[in-house]
DNA sequence: ATGTTC
């Protein structure tokens, strides 16, 4: 696969064979081994070869091989010639990150920090097969579905400011919680409010740098102050409704003579009706996503309140942003001269939109939208802001997190939870975990390192750094 | 990622 750098930290495959659009690449030459030991270029590649795609397909720097779309993609479809593939969103729909404020600083939570932490692992489900708290009627869980986080906030587990923290408002208004089959539904009665298990976590962290004072004043960050991340999506209930859909639009796109390049490289026009039923699906299934992570952002509050004996609002635990990483959307863009909506699909990347943009509400329209981007749970984290740049270059759109560099069987093999809990310890970091053997492949070692995946980010201009944070207890499922 | 088997 021939990748040609065009600037420091930008490659490109040129079109060729079949491909429609070049693929352009976010990288840096320590990454780039990592980026061509699988088969992520190829699959890349592809993307560029569907229908209606435009401008480019774009790989993030922590991309690697996922089903059907590389896990680190951004790709855009022309409404009229373009096509949906709910392998571009994932399996697991509106899986996203959420980071909560709070005005207390590391040393105030150090000293509570194990009465906090044995809280929230016996309040917050997580866990493969993990159930919630409480079982949802059908009726219950199709609200849900529809009217996403303004269903917490009539639950009274929401306030308006969580609303304007979250990318869409946490509510697709395209959901249509009929087009949930029986199964995804009864999944997702279970589910609300669980973690999960894999890369999905519960952390407390500390802003240990401070990148951008001004604009870290802005979002209400300061260093040594302690926040709250929660990474986990739409959990059984996105997967059973992307199966679904697969095995629904697979056996359809013979007819329109789009090609199969691999099992779950599934698509179908954006116009054909089983691809207007998926994104009303999809969009009930990041509705739920999004209500998922409000039940855990309460049950938090709940547990800084119990411990600090002190309402939640008194500690400042308001939500800095919630973005999702794996969704499709419609989007307007300037692609050859127009202005035109298209059809973006963000599979393992973060949108990025700069100050100014109309999709953004409050402080966010003149700062910017934060970027949560996780690292490991060693290394830490960081909080950057959109650009215009992003939003002509990548549509908008940023790297996810660090990425594996390992894979989880290799992960597994090469570290014992028991060193593991106790290098995190030297580091005064506390690990909870459900299942250690599934803990182990999480590593920190099992991951890129978080620095040099935001470096051609920042160096390319798509995303300005405003604080890192480093863990203080980590719970994984 | 996932009632650990698409």
């Amino acid at each position: 696969m021939e990748l040609v750098r065009e600037s420091t930290y930008r490659y490109v495959i040129p079109p060729h064979e079949e491909m429609r659009v070049p693929a352009v690449v976010y990288t840096t030459e320590d990454l780039l081994p990592l980026l061509t030991k699988d088969e992520a270029l190829r699959q890349l590649a592809n993307v560029a070869r569907l229908p209606g795609v435009v401008r480019c397909a774009v790989g993030m720097p922590d991309m690697h091989q996922g089903y059907a779309f590389p896990i680190g993609t951004v790709a855009a479809f022309d409404i009229e010639e373009g096509v949906v593939s709910p392998g571009g969103v994932g399996f697991d729909i509106n899986c996203g990150v959420r980071v909560i404020r709070t005005s207390l600083t590391a040393p105030e939570v150090k000293r509570v920090l194990e009465e906090i932490g044995n809280i929230l692992f016996a309040t917050v489900p997580a866990g493969l097969g993990s159930r919630g708290l409480e079982k949802f009627s059908h009726k219950e869980a199709r609200r849900a579905m529809k009217k996403g986080l303004g269903w917490a906030l009539e639950k009274g587990m929401a306030v308006e400011e969580d609303l304007e923290a979250t990318e869409e408002e946490g509510c697709l208004r395209d959901a249509d919680p009929q087009l949930v089959s029986d199964e995804a539904l009864d999944r997702g009665r279970e589910e609300f409010g669980t973690l999960g298990s894999g890369n999905h976590f519960l952390e407390i962290d500390v802003v240990e740098k401070v990148f951008d004072p001004q604009k870290a004043k802005a979002l209400g960050l300061f260093e040594g102050q302690v926040v709250i991340w929660i990474h986990t999506g739409s959990r059984g209930l996105g997967h059973q409704i992307a199966m679904d859909y697969m095995e629904k639009m697979r056996p359809r796109m013979e007819s329109y003579g789009i090609p199969l390049f691999e099992r779950d490289f599934v698509s179908l026009p954006v116009k054909a009706p089983q691809s207007q039923a998926y994104l009303g699906a999809m969009a009930a299934a990041a509705n739920f996503a999004w209500v998922n992570r409000q039940l855990i952002t309460h049950r938090v509050r709940e547990a800084f309140s119990r411990v600090f004996r002190r309402p939640w609002d008194e500690l400042g635990l308001f939500l800095l942003y919630d973005v999702a990483h794996n969704i499709a959307k419609y989007e307007v863009y300037e692609v050859d001269g127009a202005e035109r909506m298209f059809l973006v699909h963000r599979k393992g990347a973060t949108r990025a939109f700069p100050a100014g943009h109309p999709a953004l509400r409050g402080i966010f329209r003149e700062v910017g939208q934060p970027i949560l981007l996780p690292g490991d749970m060693k290394r830490g984290s960081y909080v950057l802001l959109g650009t215009d740049r992003a939003l002509k270059e990548s549509f908008g759109s940023v790297a996810h997190g660090a990425g594996r560099q390992m894979s989880r069987h290799a992960a597994k093999k090469a570290f014992g939870f028991k060193e593991m809990q106790e290098d995190l310890a030297r580091e005064e970091i506390r690990l909870y975990a459900v299942d250690r053997r599934r803990a182990q492949e999480e590593a920190p070692g099992a991951y890129k390192d978080v620095d040099a995946v935001v470096k051609p980010l920042v160096g390319e201009g798509l995303a300005v750094p405003v604080v890192r944070t480093r863990p203080l207890l980590v719970i994984k499922g």
